[in-house]
Formats: structure tokens, sequence, C-alpha cells
DNA sequence: CCCGGTTATCAAACCGGTTTGATCGACGCG
DNA sequence: CGCGTCGATCAAACCGGTTTGATAACCGGG
């Protein structure tokens, strides 16, 4: 009834050698002469015998696993499009390959360093996918420490032992700048998620140097969360402003569809009123209304890609460093939430909120 | 610098006792002397040491770890809002016990089945959580003949071994149809999930359920998928009918968002002009305009409780069977998308699709 | 015919824990 | 004083693979 019956040591018995014997024909190791690798696996085939996992993770001091700690709030991580089509692309890699994925979910704050730190000692895993990098992220002396493998999802701003598999978010926004600023808008609000996060800085410099090379003064800029309560009560104080913005851009789809709640409760119609810019790309920004002009990205492909460069780095095979990766870049998608800016006389007509 | 230097020989070493004492002493296990067990205590504090999880596993064959295995196109997972709020749940539970999280992601079909083969073949975890049953699951028998422990996500349909950790949707969507009744409306659509869900069928039999109770017919009923993209469609479908219902129950709040979407390029107002109700609660249904009114749910309290109840089942300790568990039901929480259907000469007002 | 080198194979050690069976000393009791 | 019992401890076996070092068989060259 339950798997794993089979030892070694019966194969070598059926097979009439040694276990030594056995254990080279399997790994396909020279030394074993053709006939009897064939009578091997012969052997094996026919008792179904698997190796036992454990005991090779046990004698080749080896995982055959690799790791991903998530800091996030478990509220926050519910409306987060990026893990979920992450993890799917890393799986594509994973399992042909052998591998497991261990996966802790932790608060923000020192549990992440706990989390790392058990996976190394604990010798759980092999390496593991930074993500969520943070400004001089501390995470990375850490894994040196430990001697843990990685790969960082995107650069980080201090000295990296580990390759980088990046996806530049600047083009996207800055072509969503463009868009914005080609529809004749002047006032360009941004709203950003935590400014410690390097991802969150790169597409608010992006919308920054956007403008600036547009030849406009950088519009209000509000930092939120990227949840949707987040994205509401930053819309709610930029259009409060006495200079509101005619269009903002946000740091995430969630937060612009929030956003793009707000204005209706104020009875400003996007994207005749306010026009909206999302990043992400999540299905629901397509069907929503007025469908969300946004700046889509590729998680599912960034997984893959990181899975595999992680792969290269922990191969015992692989000579020397692995290289960075570069993804094709986030791209503008032009939907129906962003529209030429009313004419002075029609945003007059707009009731202001008591 | 790399962790993981001294053995539980150094130890002994250094105690002046032999492995196996050591060993007892570290377990708890009687027949060790209080003066020697401090002093073996001491000198495995001095030494930093800490047990080789990879040997430990070998030795008592277990693999303090446990499975989860998504069946989910990449894309449909990016919308979730379950998984991650449950799995951060697991972990909450999962830590403290020393256990991990192995996370396997693929695409629904046969790769399925092959997940839960591999990870009882391979030895690689103790326990799985079965999520997302289906009627008829053929996993349970799979799972009984790999000899995996398991917990249940609600009652299956069929014989099962395993306990099941129940959280009924029932009783939230039979509130949201009674205040619908209440509010005056008579054709309440529905827009379920794929079909062989068992929660699809629970919620989607609650609604006919509480329709037959209120002596409604049951509204006209579209099966979706979950997704914004199906629920746009289910709605559009819908309200092309000739008889199109004044509110609409969806299967969650993806779809009820892309429902609203729908009706608003229609220029049907919600709620004036159709109600709607979703269910999950997830945290943007309160941003969008109108704010949904929907049937909220506690992913992070099903997995805490789903990963204790697991535990449970593993523990070699525990003796017989472990019970089921009945979780706090689904509620339904009232928001702005749903009101009084407007008067048959407002209806008429609308205007009609071309 | 002997020698150095190569190839195929095996027995044993090893990874680092847990578990078993045996040993030893102290103690209580008849 | 001798014996049985119990508690503390140890050495060794074990989990199931991989890796090492030794050995035997075989080869061609001098």
């Amino acid at each position: 009834m339950e798997a794993q019956r089979f030892t070694i040591a019966d194969v070598a018995r059926l097979a009439g050698v040694s276990k030594g014997t056995v254990s080279f024909a399997l790994n396909g190791r020279g030394g074993v002469a053709a006939e009897t690798r064939e009578r091997i696996l012969a052997a094996a085939r026919e008792l179904g015998w698997q190796p036992n996992h454990r005991a090779r993770s046990l004698s080749v001091s080896r995982a055959f696993a690799v790791g991903l700690v998530v800091a996030r709030p478990a509220e926050l991580l519910g409306a987060d499009p990026f893990f979920p089509a992450f993890i799917a692309g890393v799986e594509t890699v994973l399992s042909p390959a052998g591998q497991s994925l261990l996966l802790q979910v932790v608060p923000p704050g020192e549990a992440e360093a706990a989390g790392y730190r058990t996976f190394a000692t604990e010798g759980r895993v092999d390496g593991v996918f930074l993500t969520d990098l943070r400004s001089a992220d501390r995470r990375i002396a850490l894994l040196e420490e430990l001697g843990l493998a990685a790969v960082t999802l995107n650069r980080p701003d201090i000295a990296s032992s580990f390759p980088a598999v990046c996806a530049d978010d600047r083009p996207g926004v800055t072509q969503a700048v463009a868009h914005l600023v080609d529809l004749g808008h002047v006032r360009i609000g941004y709203v950003s998620g935590p400014q410690d996060f390097i991802h969150s800085g790169s597409r608010r410099e992006a919308w920054a140097a956007a403008m600036r090379d547009a030849g406009l003064a950088a519009g209000p800029l509000v930092v939120a969360d990227f949840t949707a309560a987040g994205g509401a009560a930053a819309t709610a104080h930029l259009l409060d402003l006495p200079e509101r913005p005619t269009a903002i851009v946000y740091a995430n789809d969630v937060m612009a569809i929030a956003g793009m709640g707000v204005a209706h409760n104020r009875g400003l119609r996007v994207p005749r009123e306010l026009s909206v810019v999302g990043f992400d790309g999540i299905e629901l920004g397509s069907h929503v209304h007025p469908p969300l002009t946004t700046v889509t990205t590729d998680p599912f492909g960034w997984g893959r890609v990181a899975a595999e460069t992680l792969m290269r780095v922990i191969d015992p095979a692989t000579q020397g460093a692995v290289d960075d990766v570069e993804l094709a870049p986030a791209r503008l998608q032009v939907r129906g939430s962003t529209a030429k800016p009313a004419t002075r006389r029609a945003r007059r007509a707009v009731p202001e909120t008591p």
C-alpha cells in the first residue's frame, strides 16, 4: 500500500551487485559495464524502486528545495497579483528539476530574518528568492553570512554577490506619463507604494523623470501602501488639493481602481475629469468601468527566469558567477481610464466636496 | 561562516557522554540524570548546536513538512484572494511547530495527481491540505492509497478517512438572497463558479433554496469560472435576457466587480437599476463604486484551523481519529451595491443595448 | 613473461541523527 | 552477604543513500 518500500540494497541483491555499483549505475557515473548497468536498471524498474529523498539529502548535504519568504501582512497579500503568478512561473522550472518550493509567510519585521535563518540552519533549502527588495536591504548581508544561494528580483542598491533578475518598471511608467502629456495633461499626480521598496522608488523616479523631461513640474506625490484603502485615502488627498491633478498614476492597479471609486464618489467622471493609470495589469482591470489604462508586467515569466537562474546558481556544475538577466520591461496598455483633460469650463462644473 | 558546523558527536564529546545520551537529553526522554542533562544542554548551548534536520528526517522517517497542491491556471490564481490569506493563516501554526510548507502550483489536469504522488513517494511531506474539493473527488482515494495524512477543506460528498475543516458558505448566501428579497427583488440571478467544485455547488444551492423559501422561482443561472472575464460575460448574458434580473448574486467578488462594470457600460446604474452581491469580502470591494455588498469569509482563520487540525492528524501521539471542525459560517456584509429595485417606469427609461 | 595502467566491482566508511541491547554500579531486601 | 532490580550510561546498529580505497581482472607494450 505505502509507497517507498524497496531500498537500494534490494535492487543490488536482485541485480547481483553491490550497493555502490547500483548507485553508480543510477547516477550515470562511469565505470559500470553496459551490460551490468542494464541489469541494474531492469532490477530497479522491476521493483518500482525510487531513491529515498531523505537519505539522498543527508548523504549529499543538499535539500533539493528552494525557499521563498514573503513578508507581507495577510490582508495585503490577498490583493496582490504578483506572488501567485510568480510562484506559478517558478514551479514550471522547479518541478522538472526535481526541486520543491518552500514557502514561508511572515509578518513584516524581524520575523523575516528569522525565516531565512531557519531555512539556512535547518538546511531546508539550497537557495532562496529575494523579492520585494528594499533600499540598503539587510537581507543580502544576512544571506551571505548564512551561506545561502540566492537570486534577487531587481538589482539591489548595494553590493551583492547574487545574480539579479531584472524587469525594468521604468519604461512603462515613462510611457504612461508621456501618454498623459500627449493628451494634454499638465498636473499629473503620483501615488507611490511604501518608500523603502526598490521597485516603489524606481517607479516613482521614472514618473518624476518623465515629468521633468516633459518640462513639467513634478505633480503632487502621495506615498501609500499598495492597499485599496491606502489608494483611496491617497486619492482623496490629491483631489482635495487646491490645484488638483487632472491625472493620477498609481503604483499598482488595486490602488488605481480604488482611486476611481473615490473619484466617482465625488462626482468626478473618469476619464473625462480625471485620468487614471494603474500598474500590474491585473485581469480585473480590463473589466471595471472604465477599463483601466495600466502598465503591464509579466510576473509569470519573471518567476520562470528567476527559477532558472537560481537553479544555475545552485548547480554544483556551474563554474564561476552566474550572470544577471534582463527581462522585457513593463509596457503601457492604454484602455479607457485616460483621456484628454476636461476644459476649464467643464472642470468648474464639477461639484466640490463640502 | 557557514551555519551548522557542530554535530551531536561534538556535543557528546564536550559534555563527556555518548551520542545516545545526548539524544535522550535533548529529546526530553527519561533515563538521564538531572545533572548530566544540564551539562549536555550547556554544551549544546555553548557550541550553538542545532539538530541537522536532514539527519533527523532520515532516522525518524518524517519530513517535518506539509504540502499544498494548487491546481489552478496562473491567471486565475493572481486574482484569487483565498490562497494567500489561507497560507498566511497556515504559517502561523506551522512555523512554531517546526514544520514547513511545500507549495506546488500545477496546471489543472493530471499534473495534480502527479503532484501528490511526488510528495508521497519522495517522502517530502507528512500530510497535505486538500483544497478546492470537487464532487466525487478522486484525490481522496489517491491520498488514501499513497498513505498520506490530510485534512479536507469542507466536507467531501464521498466517504473520506480525513478530518474535514468546514466553513459553511450557505448562511451568507442565504442572508444575501433574503436581503434582496426584503428589498423587493423578485428576479435574482446567480453567477456560479465551475460546477464541479463542492463550494460552487453549495453556494448555488443555497441561492436556489433561499429563492424557493421566499416563494420565488429560481432566477436565471449562469455558470462562469471565477475570472473577471467570465463574470463579465455571464453578466452580459443575464442582462440580455428578455426578463432580466433586477439583482445578481455572484460566487466571488471579482466576478461581481466585473459585472458592475458591464452594467455600467450599458447605462444601468448600480444599485438603482441592478443590485449586485459578491462573495469573499476582498479589500478592494469596499473601495469600488458603489461599495460592494458581499458575503465575507475568513480564509486566514480557516488556514490556521486547518493547519492545527493537520498537525493533530500527523502527531504520532494522537490516538484515534481527529474530529471534524466547524468554523464560523460566511456572513453577509451589506454595503452600497444593493438597493430597492427601480420601479417599472424607471426601468423602462433605461437605454437598451442595440 | 612481466609490468604499468585501465576498467569493473566490492566492502566499508560516511552523512548526523535515533533507537536498541548490554553493561555497570548502587540500592533494597531476605 | 548474596541476589534481583532499577536507573544511568554506552557502544553499536540503523535509516538509505553516496563516496572512497582496495582489489581483481584484463589489456597492450617492452
